[in-house]
DNA sequence: CTAGGATCCTGTCAGC
DNA sequence: TGCTGACAGGATCCTA
């Protein structure tokens, strides 16, 4: 999904748009899309925006929770006087709504629109109730923000895995809340890690670095707005920026190392496309 | 317990 | 043009 920055984005965003707004009526176009009964949210108010790691939870006026997963695909778009889209970009902002990957649609009784658009079906939204989010397997074993992370916490998280990539360790949710492929990549990057080295490889050094360049990127991408790929919009519709002006490595395999002018190259660590500068990273 | 791979789903793009 | 395989900002389930 979009990774903790982009979903932050979002959570601001509505929050300047949705906030007490009592739903009308709710469409469900998608089943595997929604879990819970449709009654619990109609006729209520949403009264708060929270985020934990890359999930946005909305609490509703009965005291239930709304928690929206985007995953790979997923977007949040709002129509009303003004336009807010954020998440995938995938025609969010200019497509009419519904669209063809609108999965759910909420309207409310001022006669404005909010739509979960994902067009492969792996996000969610599930309504559940103050015990349901206490015991959500997610969150249960969703690790701290990254800013609530000691260091010595992430050292010691580092020593449990050894044998592991580091990418692969801080992109699972249970060892670090939020990192995604991008961040993964640039915080890396940052501390000038190549991302398939063993934990255990790790000097202390190296593991207090990464740990702060997680958090100073994806602060640096919140201030901007999160970043952008081809179809990324954020909340307001306008594009985030951080893709082109902060990202160091993700997708620009091929092009120079704004650093070292060296060539910054792609390969695959946990599966997933992994950028890097043989120059800059060791 | 860990680590790695397949899997859920739709769409796009490169290469024949 | 039409087909095929690879890949995609995520997380879970299964296996060794």
């Amino acid at each position: 999904m979009p990774e903790l920055p982009e979903v932050e984005t979002i959570r601001r965003g509505l929050e300047k748009l949705i906030l007490h707004k009592k739903i009308k009526n709710v469409v469900i176009l998608c089943e595997k899309s929604f879990r819970g009964d449709p009654k619990w949210v109609v006729g209520q108010k949403m009264d708060r925006l929270d985020r934990r790691g890359k999930a946005l939870l909305i609490q509703l006026s009965n005291k239930m929770w709304m928690m929206a997963h985007l995953r790979m695909t997923g977007q949040m778009i709002f129509e009303g006087g003004e336009k807010f889209a954020a998440g995938h970009p995938d025609g969010g902002f200019t497509e009419k709504m519904p669209g063809r990957h609108t999965r759910v649609y909420f309207d409310f009784e001022d006669g404005t629109h909010l739509y979960f658009n994902d067009q492969r079906k792996f996000g969610f939204i599930a309504v559940l109730d103050e015990l349901g989010l206490a015991e959500d397997s997610f969150l249960k074993k969703l690790a701290p923000e990254p800013w609530d992370m000691k260091s010595e916490d992430f050292w010691g998280m580092l020593q449990r895995h050894k044998s592991a990539p580091i990418k692969a360790v801080i992109l699972d949710q249970s060892n670090i809340a939020g990192v995604g492929n991008i961040y993964a990549d640039e915080g890396c990057f940052y501390a000038g890690i190549l991302p398939w080295r063993r934990c255990g490889d790790l000097e202390r050094e190296e593991s207090d670095l990464l740990l702060k360049g997680l958090c100073e990127v994806m602060q640096a991408a919140i201030d901007s707005g999160g970043s952008t790929m081809k179809d990324y919009v954020r909340a307001d519709g306008t594009k985030g920026s951080y893709l082109e002006k902060f990202a160091q490595v993700f997708r620009r395999d091929g092009l120079e190392c704004r650093r070292c002018g060296g060539m910054i190259e792609k390969t695959r660590v946990a599966g997933r496309g992994t950028h890097y500068c043989r120059g800059c990273q060791k």
